[in-house]
DNA sequence: TCTATTTCTTAATCTAGGTTAAGGGTAAAA
DNA sequence: TTTTACCCTTAACCTAGATTAAGAAATAGA
């Protein structure tokens, strides 16, 4: 549990005693990968801490092609916030792109927490907010750059990621076929020699 | 005041003594067709509830070009999250389309309320999840649709924008050239006979 | 270890949407 | 009311990225 401990005594030093209710709600979980955390049509019930290994969320199109839209590896936290916050069944799929050790806090104990621990609440209003940052520059970035663009700034922004994951996957977050993004790096590495 | 009012009834009615409170914190102004609420490289250090009027909140890439990101009018309200959140520089223009007249919060001012009026700080919670929830489909749907789709169910979506917004801005929103729109609804127009 | 599956790359061909340019229409501001 | 600025549309041509196909390389799983 220390890993997901680190989190928090970088924002704000939790005592002894606020760990401790917290620690009583928080689940651990192995999943193979493979596994989901999440499948379209179910309500997203839980947010879940990567302490190992690596998820992908996406959604399915109607011509049954898959888009990444987020990614989360050790120290990240991941669900579909949307379901998650309105309980609502969710769009998206989690699924694990390594075999996977998770830490999970479930939707009405985290808002038990949110009152026990007022911390907590702090703490997820952070994480809340970054993520909406993020995505916003996503929107942003996707309407004024072409797809070498973005597969450079995906590399700066997310280094430990783009050398782990397989280039279909970053093909699929940039929004361009894995064909594509290999015509893109043949060009790059000819501009690098 | 009652329509910024009714907003919160809606979800959750106020006393009395809450309604003062925040009234007491609340600033009307009138604002141009033009005329900016935030510029790129200030702090965005109002949320702004669009009592009367029309506005859109956009970006400017290194070629020059704008791209609408959201509008906001009569019931919604409108600010760049990130940077009123982090209190840091903002990447964006919130600009009237029209002659507009708001009720505005500053930052300061709305985290004292959300310890003064607990309802506030919930009221403020859904606000900014459907923000996210929205954008979020956004990334999802701009991958996996066509110009004429996206154009279809944004009409769909938000009918008393489309009629009220120039093309010129909807087709900013939806990341194509006007000339594109254009020809999109021609053929939309053909169809349709 | 061996086999099955998935991934990467290349190349030819195709298309959604961009660019440029230009004329006519509308709305704003003076 | 007139002038000016902005908006919409059309059309010809152009390009980023998609599609299809197919062989070689890497990985996973048994």
């Amino acid at each position: 549990m220390q890993s997901l401990f680190k989190e928090f005594e970088d924002i704000l030093p939790l005592t002894e005693e606020e760990s401790e209710i917290i620690e009583s709600k928080i689940i651990f979980s192995r999943v193979k990968r493979k596994g989901f955390l999440l499948k379209e049509g179910s309500v997203c019930r839980h947010y879940t801490f990567v302490k190992k290994g690596c998820f992908k969320m996406y959604g399915i199109d109607d011509k049954g092609f898959s888009h990444n839209i987020q990614f989360a590896a050790e120290g990240d936290w991941i669900a579909d916030l949307g379901s998650f916050y309105t309980q609502t069944a969710s769009k998206l799929y989690i699924e694990a792109l390594e075999e996977s050790e998770i830490y999970q806090i479930d939707q009405p104990d985290l808002y038990e927490l949110f009152i026990e621990v007022h911390k907590v609440n702090r703490m997820f209003k952070v994480i809340s907010e970054k993520n909406f940052v993020e995505i916003q520059n996503r929107v942003l970035q996707n309407f004024s750059s072409t797809a070498e663009q973005r597969y450079l700034s995906f590399q700066q922004q997310y280094p430990h990621l783009s050398n782990r994951l397989k280039n279909t996957q970053i093909a699929s977050y940039l929004g361009i076929t894995p064909e594509f993004l290999s015509k893109i790096r043949k060009g790059l590495s000819k501009k690098r020699i």
